[in-house]
DNA sequence: CACTGGAAAATGCCGC
DNA sequence: GCGGCATTTTCCAGTG
């Protein structure tokens, strides 16, 4: 029966991504924990979790600055016809 | 020199501290495109992705429940004076 | 001059706008202090505050499991090609 | 009967108290909405209303705290070589 | 007074 | 591109 054989592989299929995302989810929560015990281990050290925090988002918002630079400087690159120039800058 | 030793290890270990947390962070970011792209392929295979994240999230909500009423249980032998009793039940 | 014109209104219209904000979360920082309050009064007659604490959580959460059941429903009927059907019912 | 009595009273008083800071909530949440809406209005109006949150908070703390923070930040920053990444950040 | 847990705010993401 | 929603992060009050 047709109809049946097609909905019985979306069941499986359906499944099969649940899981997987609920898997992935599963690794992503562990790191978090993770994150968090570094943090722990900051205090413990003695530093100030709120102010480390703070560095980590400002060096987080210096990478993705420098990353519009770059793509910015690849347009511009292209737009000369010198498409892999740069490759040697990184 | 002390004072110097002691900045000077506190700098390192800030250096690693804060290396760590990236490198953690990197990893989480990985995942979450893991996730991303599960939900793309079952977009790409039919399935509607917004229902597909209700499943997920009740799924979730079922879980978390479940911690919530344990929870519940603990506040309510609390406040009858034993603390303890399901220590047993974890 | 019409530049300075512009500047000024926005100026002033920033202005406004930091005010009414100021004024709201003022208002709304005395309600959280009248909540604290009834906590206080209810301990004081001899509530366990943490267990009521509970309960508004719990009815809290009642709440929006009936709306997120709603919410699931309109995804079903959407997804089935029924978007407006339950208008009615709000 | 004493105990019916007290229980009963105990039963109408909780009633009253949970009513009492439900109704609360509800108008500090109602305030909540007001203060999206002017910050809807703000963005209507042109200005980023990420950065209009951002003076609110500034002027939120006071100055003296401010100074402590940015000190230590720079402390950090500096440890980490990178003395000049915060200029842009306020 | 430090810690934990829960509320509020901020950010990012998806679909339209 | 934007508005709304969900997640994440930050903050704060209560507790021991």
């Amino acid at each position: 029966m047709a109809e049946k054989t097609k909905t019985t592989f979306a069941q499986g299929q359906l499944r099969a991504l649940v899981e997987r995302i609920e898997r992935l989810e599963e690794e992503k929560k562990s790191i978090a924990g993770d994150i968090k015990e570094v943090y722990a281990e900051a205090k413990a050290n003695g530093f100030d979790t709120k102010i480390l925090r703070k560095v980590i988002s400002l060096r987080k918002k210096d990478a993705s600055e420098r990353q519009e630079e770059e793509a910015l400087l690849d347009v511009y690159l292209a737009a000369l016809g010198m498409p892999e120039s740069r490759e040697a800058a990184e």
